[in-house]
RNA sequence: GGACAAUUAGCUCAGUUGGUUAGAGCGCGCCGUUCACAUCGGCGAGGUCACUGGUUCGAGUCCAGUAUUGUCCACCA
């Protein structure tokens, strides 16, 4: 045997090992041995945005995902876990944009689009490759061979497919709603998109008539001809509904209507209010019910349309003090309350502050009944008419889909519940683009709509570039904007098997998948948005069970972020104390859902127990000089090892199977440190001293130490693998990988 | 305003069908380095499991209420 250093040197292993799994390819389920014998295991990768690099969060995802993974794998399944990078629209090109302003104050509009989107993929192939890179240090047993990426052309034919499908069931739909508008990146967001953010502002109460209206936004306020109050407010029980008043506004005379509406709140201010329906969603709803007009007062930039009068043409922020000031003159302003606190709706996308605006934009229709073309979801046939909300809701109230942890379950169906249509237009240039074409055929002026006695035909919807129409050859042009991001993410699940062709040998193999893993945080951008797409387009499920981690934060339970400059950079770790420390700390005492308060010294604390791994090793291999693995329990400490082993298999198992890592994870140390070498490994220092006993102790340790490094290899995959490698180098183990051996069964069970 | 969680040792947290003496990591005190490991070993201190009531032979665990903290959803003009 080699003399073996006294302490275990991550940086001399880690890259080593990490070859030579890849170069074994069984990170590949395919190519493992006996692969058709397995029963297939899938877990598909959250893609990453390409961003920037990876944080400490990823890291987290990466080590639950490549412990299930490994745990499958050892368990003789079929394991594939398939890697990949999300394009992630709005973020990336904001990223790019905020760069490219620094540096050189310009914004996208400076250049032309097929330019600017260079600049973007240049951008997001670096990142791309970073993340990858930082992926494989972590240890990610991921298939590589299999990588996708959300804006590639698999994926992109995906994409259009999906779309079409859904255009023609009517469940996409163009229309003009309200929308929230971003006029800062010139484009809209959907309501999950949007982070309230608290804000003081002046509030002001204006004289309207004979009432008194509050408000923190007098620039939209011109076009304010409806005053609304409850029915059943006694105040103002004389008004009558429709009642035509004449009063003194901003700029000049004007007739005001009585609308009586529910939706005002009776015991806010003086109960009375008025309306901005183009640009606010609540009054836009009341304005729909009653028919009222609806006039936009402000354009995409956030400035003043002639509406406005003298301040037409005026940016909003500059507008308003102007306007307070005239209408205090007028003698209008009854009062200012300087003190006012309220929720400002900002773009959680790096934008700014939502102005509502109405536009046409393309939508899911969550609540339109269609007919199930296919269906292997218990519960629902081929051919029953169902609508997206009552699919999503169907598969996780039967416990298809089973959410962990379970209480997550409940926001779901809240969230369902409350679930308005889905805009998927957004007015930016990075992502997929929407497959629709319009036949520009017989139409003199840019912009207009379409005169159907001189164009064939309105829109045509293609999973393929065209730029002629299929029916009169006349020019064609795409629809300008392009997908949410959760368009495509949605489809994860199936997109990266082979869909839409239906009959592709993964998708058949590997879908569903058993398992996703993701952040709380996206359950529903994401999780949901998948049961969505994937139930609609597949008629399956598309995982049976949704694990959901929490937030890494720091060791003061603060959020993680540069400004607090309390970022844990996982390479930085990684360098200082090594994969296996940084996985098993990441996991150890940290149940689903809960956020994960991260301190150094908690990793420090897992090097050691690497170290004390690598040291019981060293005291076993230059002990023991035979292979085989008959041996039996001798004495009373012989047997209590044998028993605590056990025991400790039988325990980790049932965890991993129930997804308790933190759990498995305390188990497996405490048997290491205080069972394995602090007991029986000092009681073997004795019976190796009588001769009956010698042989049959060195056995014993073996096998302690085999067992113990494969219940230990989905958490710390390195330093096992290392210590394997030796006991192979020796003639001490069978199996070529530890990566591949074989799960171990106690004969408890 | 609505919903969902959490409250266990000095700190950060585990504790899945209710069952002996409630655990871990870090920290703390004392002792110990020829003999796998000082990235170590041995011994030890430290908890009325937020509070009140209920169910039960038995409650950290189940139920109800209270308090505090956190998160999410909605959003008031």
């Amino acid at each position: 045997m080699q003399e073996l250093p006294k302490a275990y040197d991550h940086s001399q292993v880690e890259d080593k090992i990490y070859k030579m799994w890849l170069e074994s390819g069984y990170f590949n389920p395919d190519k493992l041995p006996d692969s058709e014998k397995r029963e297939p295991f899938t877990i598909i990768m959250p893609p990453p945005n390409v961003t920037g690099t990876l944080h400490i969060g990823h890291a987290l995802f990466a080590t639950i995902q490549d412990i299930l993974t490994r745990y499958q794998r050892m368990q003789g399944k079929r394991a594939l876990w398939l890697p990949g990078t999300d394009h992630a629209a709005i973020a990336t090109q904001s990223k790019v944009e905020a760069d490219l302003y620094k540096k050189e104050r310009k914004t996208r509009f400076d250049f032309p689009r097929e330019e600017f989107l260079k600049l973007v993929e240049a951008f997001a192939q670096s990142s791309h490759d970073t993340i990858v890179g930082q992926l494989k240090r972590l240890g990610a047993s991921a298939d590589w061979s299999r990588e996708a990426y959300t804006l590639d052309a698999p994926r992109t034919l995906a994409v259009r497919t999906a779309f079409k499908r859904m255009y023609e069931d009517g469940i996409i739909y163009r229309g003009s709603r309200i929308v929230n508008w971003d006029p800062k990146l010139k484009t809209t967001v959907s309501d999950d998109e949007i982070q309230y953010v608290e804000q003081k502002d002046p509030f002001f109460t204006f004289k309207y008539g004979p009432f008194e209206i509050g408000t923190v936004r007098p620039e939209t306020k011109f076009g304010d001809k409806y005053v609304v109050m409850h029915p059943n407010d006694q105040r103002y029980a004389s008004y009558k509904h429709g009642q035509k008043i004449e009063l003194e506004w901003i700029n000049g005379p004007l007739t005001a209507t009585v609308i009586k509406d529910e939706a005002a709140d009776m015991e806010f201010g003086s109960g009375v209010m008025t309306i901005t329906p183009a640009h606010s969603a609540i009054d836009f709803e009341i304005a729909q019910r009653h028919g009222l007009d609806i006039e936009q007062i402000i354009d995409d930039r956030g400035v003043l349309l002639p509406i406005a009068g003298e301040f037409a043409g005026q940016h909003i922020k500059k507008a308003r003090a102007a306007i307070v000031e005239k209408l205090k003159n007028k003698g209008l302003l009854v009062k200012t309350d300087e003190h006012y606190v309220h929720n400002v709706a900002t773009n959680s996308r790096g934008g700014g502050i939502i102005e509502p605006q109405i536009k046409e934009q393309w939508f899911i229709d969550v609540n339109r009944e269609f007919t199930m073309r296919h269906s292997e979801i218990a519960g629902i046939q081929t051919g029953q008419r169902v609508t997206l909300k009552q699919l999503m809701r169907h598969v996780v109230s039967e416990g298809l889909v089973k959410i962990i942890p379970g209480h997550f379950e409940k926001i779901y169906f809240h969230w369902i519940d409350n679930l308005r249509d889905w805009c998927i237009s957004r007015q930016i240039w990075y992502g997929h683009r929407i497959p629709v074409y319009y036949c520009k055929q017989g139409i003199s002026n840019e912009g207009q709509q379409p005169d159907s006695s001189s164009s064939c035909s309105q829109q045509i919807v293609s999973t393929q570039d065209i730029t002629q129409c299929p029916n009169c050859n006349g020019p064609v042009e795409q629809d300008s904007d392009t997908l949410d991001t959760w368009f495509s993410s949605g489809l994860w699940t199936f997109s990266t098997l082979g869909w839409p062709d239906e009959n592709a040998k993964d998708l058949k193999m590997y879908h569903p998948t058993n398992v996703l893993e993701t952040g709380y945080d996206i359950l529903f951008f994401w999780v949901a948005r998948m049961i969505l797409m994937t139930t609609y387009h597949t008629g399956q499920i598309p995982f049976k069970t949704v694990y959901l981690h929490g937030l890494v934060r720091d060791k003061d339970r603060q959020k993680m972020s540069k400004s607090k400059g309390n970022v844990i950079d996982p390479l930085g770790v990684i360098d200082t104390y090594g994969t296996d420390a940084l996985r098993f700390a990441l996991i150890f005492s940290t149940a689903a859902g809960n956020d994960i308060p991260l301190a150094e010294d908690k990793i420090k604390g897992m090097k050691h127990f690497g170290n004390k791994l690598w040291n019981i090793a060293r005291f076993i291999m230059t002990n023991v000089p035979a292979s085989d693995y008959k041996f039996e329990a001798k004495t009373e400490a012989d047997k209590a090892i044998l028993e605590a082993l056990a025991k400790t298999t039988d325990t980790v198992t049932k965890h991993l199977d129930n997804f308790m890592l933190h759990e498995a994870a305390q188990e497996i140390y405490q048997f290491v440190w205080h069972e394995l070498a602090d007991i029986y490994l000092e009681k073997s220092k004795e019976q190796f001293k009588d001769e009956a006993l010698k042989i049959n102790t060195e056995k014993i340790l073996l096998h302690q130490l085999i067992w113990s490094l494969k219940l230990l290899h989905p958490f710390m995959p390195f330093v096992t693998e290392h210590i394997w490698q030796l006991l192979k180098a020796n003639g001490l183990a069978s199996t070529d990988l530890l990566m591949v051996a074989q799960w171990p069964t106690s004969t408890r069970r």
